[in-house]
DNA sequence: GCCGACCTTGCATGCGAATGCAAACTGCGC
DNA sequence: GCGCAGTTTGCATTCGCATGCAAGGTCGGC
């Protein structure tokens, strides 16, 4: 080692100069920097985590970054990983379900955790990396059963409030356009919407598949509005394809939002507030989501041995201008309408 | 190793079997993998990194997310990167300019290449890194004089359609809408559609800075409108700040487009073809470009001594409805209309 | 049956840093 | 002046894998 020469100190003394809390006089410390200063020295983290068997990555999946919610999460976990001194490893699964190759490369990088955020991977996956022994936290899904970790927004009390919302703005007819179909997300919010319409004696809204992609949900939202027995209401799955929704019925069918159709979406995205679509959406808080999901993975990795926890992330019900507004039960809450209903939801 | 010990060989076998192209006999190889199979073990990327000194890791730097282009361009890279063996460790460097104390984190990692896909980061960085001996390569953004490699746009060519593309709708006061200012995609795009203009005899355009910012484009576009000489039609320096200035413009000024105001984007973006927005635009093609940009960092690390290059990617002024069209030069191209002049730019 | 060419394999070493242990040093009280 | 506690320091080893080198094995040609 050239920095150790330079500095007339043993390889040893170099290594305390750069660990944070070693047994190192000051002065020898500044002199060990300088050295390294003016050699370009800087200590290898790949050498580092060999011996201390702690690689400081952590692993995150997300594919489909064509939806706002995404990369807005990537960005943020980013910037929250980075403070507290890990590293983020983008990782894109394909399409194809099982045995990702990419995977195995993935957990080559003995990466301290995963985040799952992607709704199309399958839980076979998350259960086969805990297995190796490695922290999996899903992020925005969950899966029962198993013994896996996550965070997600109030996905069952968001479609049951969108129902009372939708149902209080007078609509009767409803359509829900739904995400993936085996994906925990969409089955919460549809569950919940489907339930409370039922438990209040609607009628079961017609129902359609978007994947959560723009096309697929243009495509259902074609199918859903050419019907003789068009839906008054539909609460889409996500603001994606909301938006998606909004330009077809808009452009392709000449239907005013919300006169002719109430649409609902859920994120609360950047795109939902734009006036263009200015969507009724039911939040899934950013920050909060992505700290929580930060501050987990931290501590699984701190003690591996701790309980699986499943932590729900509260929203609220954004009300903006494309769905018909109820006469009452709207609220003003910094600065944002929220659906706050006297009744019990 | 364990491993070794089951499949009853040496640590040097096990080491070969899972190296591509070593000396190795197939029987061994697969003894060997059934060890690996049955004990769940499989290669450490980062002991091989140690050894090799190539961690095969592309650091990406990318910033503000929320512009539509990077979310695409950074899942593309990923794939890209992956499909060449590659890992994509993000880092979002903060707005503070200099000395980024994460550039430190990603250095130490002894990334094989850096791609800045940022037009915030300054490049007194860039330089710094290839001092490192790293690879750096600037996507969407260039600097002269210094040996850095890029891969761009036709930001001037673009700049010039544009203008030429204007000027034949008929729009005489034009506006434009700028990036940052000391980034290079910004000033190209400008130095193209103000150079054209001044060469034709039009009057100077108006100017204000959008900083690629929803929010500050939003602003100046404020600004720019409510002008008793408002521009006819405002070339924006990208797509993500031309959906800005549309929402304003609509909903704010009561404006048609195109009718009252003539619009154009840089990028062509999802949202661009989406029909509220159904922005003309100058594409700069996601793949192509980032099938250059990945294969582009390859070459540099396979040989660190080639030559800095500048490689530009062809784009297209995509012609949609936010702009007023011109009476000719509009052709059909794979099933989109674009501006292809008769007379020369 | 012998020799050389070629294919496989194991040995030993190195990559760059972390760390337990013991040695060296410092300062202090008596 | 001595002993002891506390602080620094260096030594030697370790992490998991790659790889040059030499040894062992196989096979074909003569």
């Amino acid at each position: 080692m050239d920095v150790a020469r330079l500095a007339g100190v043993s390889q040893s003394a170099v290594s305390r100069a750069f660990t944070p809390g070693a047994s190192i006089a000051a002065e020898t410390r500044s002199r060990v920097e300088d050295a390294a200063r003016s050699l370009g020295y800087r200590p290898n983290a790949i050498a580092r985590s060999l011996t201390t068997s702690r690689s400081r990555i952590i692993g995150v999946a997300a594919a489909y970054l064509q939806n706002h919610f995404y990369p807005e999460v990537l960005e943020a976990m980013s910037r929250g990983l980075q403070a507290r001194g890990y590293q983020l490893l983008l990782f894109t699964p394909d399409a194809g379900r099982h045995a990702d190759p990419q995977l195995e490369q993935v957990l080559a990088w003995r990466i301290d955790g995963l985040i799952l955020a992607s709704s199309t991977l399958s839980s076979a996956l998350a259960e086969q990396c805990r297995a190796a022994g490695i922290p999996v936290l899903l992020f925005n899904r969950t899966t029962r059963g198993t013994n896996v970790s996550s965070v997600t927004g109030e996905n069952l009390r968001g479609g049951r409030l969108i129902a009372q919302f939708l149902a209080a703005g007078g609509h009767r007819r409803m359509g829900f356009l739904a995400g993936i179909e085996n994906s925990s997300t969409s089955r919460d919010r549809e569950r919940g919407f489907f339930g409370w319409l039922a438990e209040n004696g609607f009628p079961k809204p017609l129902r359609e598949v978007g994947l959560y992609r723009f096309d697929a949900a243009a495509a259902a939202a074609r199918r859903l509005l050419a019907r003789t027995d068009r839906p008054e209401a539909i609460f889409c799955g996500n603001d994606h394809m909301a938006t998606a929704v909004a330009e077809v019925a808009r452009h392709e069918f000449g239907l005013r939002i919300p006169r002719d159709l109430s649409l609902v979406g859920f994120d609360d995205t950047a795109p939902a507030r734009w006036p263009s679509f200015s969507l009724t959406s039911f939040s899934q808080p950013l920050k909060p989501m992505v700290d929580a999901a930060v501050a987990l993975v931290c501590e699984m990795i701190e003690n591996p041995e701790a309980e699986t926890r499943h932590e729900v992330v509260r929203g609220e019900l954004v009300v903006r201008g494309s769905a018909r507004m109820p006469p009452e039960g709207c609220v003003s809450l910094e600065g944002q309408l929220v659906w706050r209903p006297v009744e019990p939801e």
